[in-house]
DNA sequence: ATAAACCTTGGAGTTTAATCCAAGGTCAAG
DNA sequence: CTTGACCTTGGATTAAACTCCAAGGTTTAT
């Protein structure tokens, strides 16, 4: 059993911060202490740790609601809509992921082709990389290289 | 050429939302109309691309402005300079694609699992899917089926 | 040449997600 | 039995990212 304070303390957040959560139906408690104290268990803990990483990778915290609501009240719901707002949101989180994949193939490519020495970055673009990236995805054949990209007005 | 009503239509966003990111740093059209109208061109709207997929996985308008900013005084930077800062967006952009594959897993064997029929998801839980995928990456040898989880006092 | 649909600016208002504050109760140590 | 670290509540404040508004200029279509 962890008090609000070690919870926090745990995952790196504000007491406060479990408080917001709490209010806005994401994570309460299992139990209080006879003091009022809130006493969070390991479920909760695990909860957190969904909630956190969810938030990191751009779900909002209403989002986030959503696929907690699974939990809430599955005995209440249906599989078939279970099925729904998981195929739902599986279909966002591959869609993030297709993202996430391009921009860190457009990194790498930009890191390798980076020199890391002290000379001017004429030709370091995360939008030359991501640009270059997609031509490859699009239309490999084409293989021409931009130098004078990016010079407005 | 764009003007603001075109690009923030062929995005889905506001105008607004585009003289916000102006005002801020991100992207300023490439010119103006003889009457100040902005006109936004090719390399422009690859840029906003690249701004609302970022924001899409997650990170902040700093963030992106952190990275576009190698695009934008790359003749002022050092390779050195571009790849420490492309090499720590990769390593953030690595660490969320971790979480998003995590999450792909859960929801698929979530989705797998669930009967999709009209009975009552008594066992389908996100949670329960993160547990048991967690076990499976962890120690994959126990192999046994969690029934009557999350039932918290 | 005038209406409708678009654009300009500056500034105010909203939403989301915290974060802080004040007044007071709880608990372990000395 | 008090001191200090922790907890309670409700309400105010902040920051980020928009979103809207008012007053006026511009374009295009009739």
């Amino acid at each position: 059993m962890y008090r609000i304070g070690e919870l926090s303390a745990l995952y790196d957040i504000k007491a406060d911060t479990l408080r917001f959560y709490e209010k806005h139906g994401l994570l309460s408690p299992s139990s209080r202490s006879d003091s009022g104290y809130r006493l969070y268990n390991q479920a909760d803990s695990e909860r957190l740790k969904f909630i956190l990483r969810a938030k990191a990778v751009g779900f909002s915290l209403n989002d986030i609601a959503d696929l907690l609501s699974i939990e809430v009240d599955k005995s209440n719901r249906a599989c078939a809509d279970v099925k729904g707002l998981v195929d739902t949101k599986l279909e966002q989180v591959e869609a993030k992921l297709a993202e996430l994949q391009h921009f860190a193939t457009s990194l790498k490519s930009l890191s390798n082709t980076c020199c890391g020495g002290p000379d001017s970055a004429e030709h370091c673009s995360i939008l030359e990389a991501l640009e270059s990236s997609d031509k490859h995805i699009i239309a490999k054949k084409e293989h021409h290289h931009f130098a004078n990209l990016g010079h407005k007005d």
